[in-house]
Order: C-alpha cells, then sequence, then structure tokens
DNA sequence: GCCGATATGGTGTGATCGCCCCATGGCGCA
DNA sequence: TGCGCCATGGGGCGATCACACCATATCGGC
C-alpha cells in the first residue's frame, strides 16, 4: 500500500513534492535519490556537492524538502540549516549523516533541522521518513533517538571550555590559547583543567583522542 | 553505446560477473547497486554492512568483484583485503573510500586492492571502473592517483615509529607506551622524537592533530 | 669491511603540563 | 540577599615533555 497525500488523490498526478539532495558523495546522492523517488510523491529538482551549492540551489529552487549531508567541503551542514531558514524558511530539512557521536546530531537538532537520517539506518525508512516530516513531524530515528538520549560527554562544558577545547585539539599550546583569547595563561589553564575533570581524563592525550574519536569538535571538511 | 565483453556478444545474456558490496551506510551500497547494474555485465550477489559480513559473504560467494568500503564496523577494508586473496583469491577488489588522505589508499593499493573509486567521483566512472578491473587493469581515478602521487608524511616512518605513534594517538603517555612494548623510557622517548622530527612538528599536541587530522592511523571503526 | 638505518639504552635541561592552593567580579535564581 | 556558576587572575610543585648530548648492537648493501 502506498501512502499518498491528499493533493495528490485530489488532483490525480504531477503533484510532488520537490526535493534538492546535497551530499559530497555522489554515490550517496544516488542512493537518496532512488530511494526518495520510489514514491512517486516526491522530486529530486537538484543535487548540491558542498554547502555552498546546496544553499545556492535551495535558493534558487526553493524545495519543499531539502536532504542534507552534515560533513561537507565549503560550509558544514549545521550553517546551511541557518541559511536555509533564513532564505527558505517553509523548506523542510532532514539531515542525513553517518556519525552517531550525539554531539553531531544535537547540533543538527538544536539548529533547526526537522529530521535525522542515518547512512546506516533501513533505507527503506527514508521515504518514510521524508513523508512524515511533510506532515509536520519531526523524524529520528531509533538509533539516533539513542544516541540523542545518551547523557552527553561535554554536554556541560561551558562556551570558552568549548573555544579552549577547539584549539587544544588544533594542536595549540595553552600559553598560544591564552595569548589567542587575550587571558592570562592562568586562565586558559584553569578551563583546560576544568575540560579534562567534566570529560574525565587526565592528560592531554587522552583530552586529544577523546576529542577526536567522539566528535566533540565543530565539524569541518578540507579537501 | 553500451560496452559488452566478448563472452556475453557469444552467449547471448545470463553470463553477468558476479558482485559483493560492502559498506555499513545502505544508501551507498543502494548507488553501487543501481551504478554497477545499469550494465547488465554486473549482478550484485549479496551485500554486507560491515567487515566480518563482507569474509563471510565472500566465502559463501566466491565473487568475480568485491567492492569493499575501508570504514567499516568489525575489520576494517584492508583486513579484509587479506582475507579476501586467502579465501578466494580469484575475486578482483575495488576499494571504495571518501578519505583522500593518501596513507589510507596506499595501506589499500598495498594490501592488493585491484583499484580506489572516491565515494565522490563521477558515479558514471564506476561501471567502467568495474570493467576495466575484470579486464585485468588497475583502475585508480584522477583524484586518487594524485594523492597517491603527493609525497606521502609520514612515508619514512620505520615500523617501530609507527607502532609509537599509534600509541600516542589513543593517548597512551610515553612511560605506558615503554611499559607496553617492554623498552626503557628512554628510547620510546627518542621514537617519540624522531617521528616529530620526520613530520616536522615540535609538541605533542601538534602531533595529535596532524596525526588524526592526515589519517596517519590504523582505521578502526566501533559502534 | 665499512656505512647507513634501525633499535636499543643513559643523562641532562628547560619548557610545558596536571593539579592543587588562593582570590575577585558578574550574572542568574531561589 | 545570599548561593552557585562562570570567567578572570596569581602562585607553586611534581610529573611529563621536547630536545639536546652520549652510547652499543644488529642488519643489509655497496
Amino acid at each position: 500500500m502506498v501512502f499518498m497525500p491528499d493533493v495528490l488523490k485530489q488532483t490525480g498526478a504531477t503533484m510532488a513534492y520537490s526535493v534538492i539532495v546535497a551530499d559530497d558523495h555522489a554515490l550517496v546522492r544516488q542512493g537518496v535519490k532512488g530511494a526518495i523517488e520510489a514514491g512517486e510523491d516526491f522530486e529530486v529538482a537538484a543535487e548540491a556537492a558542498d554547502g555552498i551549492q546546496a544553499i545556492i540551489q535551495v535558493k534558487k529552487h526553493r524545495p519543499d524538502l531539502l536532504v542534507l549531508d552534515i560533513a561537507m567541503p565549503h560550509s558544514n551542514g549545521i550553517e546551511v540549516i541557518d541559511e536555509v531558514h533564513r532564505w527558505s524558511p517553509e523548506t523542510k530539512i532532514l539531515v542525513l549523516t553517518g556519525l552517531t557521536t550525539g554531539g553531531v546530531l544535537r547540533q543538527a537538532r538544536q539548529a533547526g533541522a526537522d529530521g535525522v537520517f542515518l547512512k546506516s539506518d533501513d533505507i527503506d525508512a527514508l521515504l518514510g521518513a521524508a513523508r512524515d516530516i511533510m506532515a509536520g513531524w519531526e523524524v529520528f530515528s531509533p538509533r539516533v533517538r539513542e544516541a540523542l538520549d545518551r547523557p552527553a560527554l561535554g554536554a556541560d562544558l561551558t562556551p570558552r571550555e568549548r573555544q579552549v577545547l577547539q584549539a587544544l585539539a588544533r594542536g595549540d599550546t595553552i600559553a598560544l590559547i591564552a595569548d589567542r583569547l587575550g587571558i592570562s595563561a592562568n586562565t586558559a589553564d584553569k578551563h583546560r583543567t576544568s575540560i579534562m575533570r567534566k570529560l574525565g581524563v587526565h592528560s592531554a592525550g587522552e583530552l586529544m583522542a577523546l576529542a577526536h574519536r567522539e566528535g566533540l569538535l565543530e565539524i569541518s571538511r578540507h579537501t
């Protein structure tokens, strides 16, 4: 049995939700396109291979739905969400990510994504998720919800502490960080100490490893 | 115009190369399946969502081609390549990866992959790559070749130094590493010093950041 | 046979780190 | 009006790190 919105039942056909798919991997775009066009109530209007292109295409097409990868070159997915809300507020956003590290998912939800779909989730569920979102629901798959419910690991970090953590993870030394932030080395050190206490680590090495492994850092892509 | 091997022209049909697609992301598997079955000379015999499953399916089906992602749960792609060569040496291997950090690509080639395809490469090229591999060629896309040609960054590390680097990146302290490897702290320190000199960094923080960023570490996946 | 690379070990020094002590001011909340 | 949290600052101490110096032993190659 195929779900069909009332509008379609009434008009007969040709009226489908327009979709833009943004992911830097062509294979993923193809997979999404195939899965979402399997239902005839969605039609992919354009694709984007990076964040900038995603914003441009959204401005241009004003789609009903944006399927958006987080880790992309040129402007990450979180920034794209903000821009989309600004330029095309009626566009629903379904975030697509391979990461289940919690931090990313939390960022996406807080930025205003209407749903999150994991790349490892069952592909057949994607179309249903898209339909649910268009029906006005928020869609988080079980595995996403589980990750979201897990106590955060770093959720209690203060803004300043996050700032210091970013710098530490880039390999900056305490002296350099203090200088950059215009504070004394003692204060920067105090922040580092607080971070380590909150994350339960006892050496700079552990902290670096944890930050990279658990995705506590801001998302960025090079290449 | 569709390429068709001589065997197919002779027999008429039904004789296609069997393929196994191994990737932890269902969307990618779907994309690969669609792209590779667009030519009628390939047929996906099975899929695998992790390294263990990939090995099991290869043993079972003895496919002509394995399309293999590197970063997967339970046994990474490099290990899978070894196992495939052991249990099904006639199976060609096309490595699929999103990473272009050189180290991974180098590992894949050295492990005996017959080709590397980037997830961001043009999807239409995948079928051609598969056909070229079955024709006995080694297939590396231009972007892969570029990454492979780039001077290595860490290529001159000795085996022992790599070992120490892995431990450092996990957050282990020099004293712990020395103890684990059964050597003195002085020697472990000497290795660390050599690593930092070869990589051109001057602090533990920089080293950690570089190792994670440039993918100098062994591939592993959790979750 | 000698040279280079690898791996092992020891000593020392200055810088940084990990963690403790202390303090002040602002801001929100009961 | 306190109480807690955040951010800022100072000082100190022991451990670790970064980087020199020194050394021996093995192994492969010219």
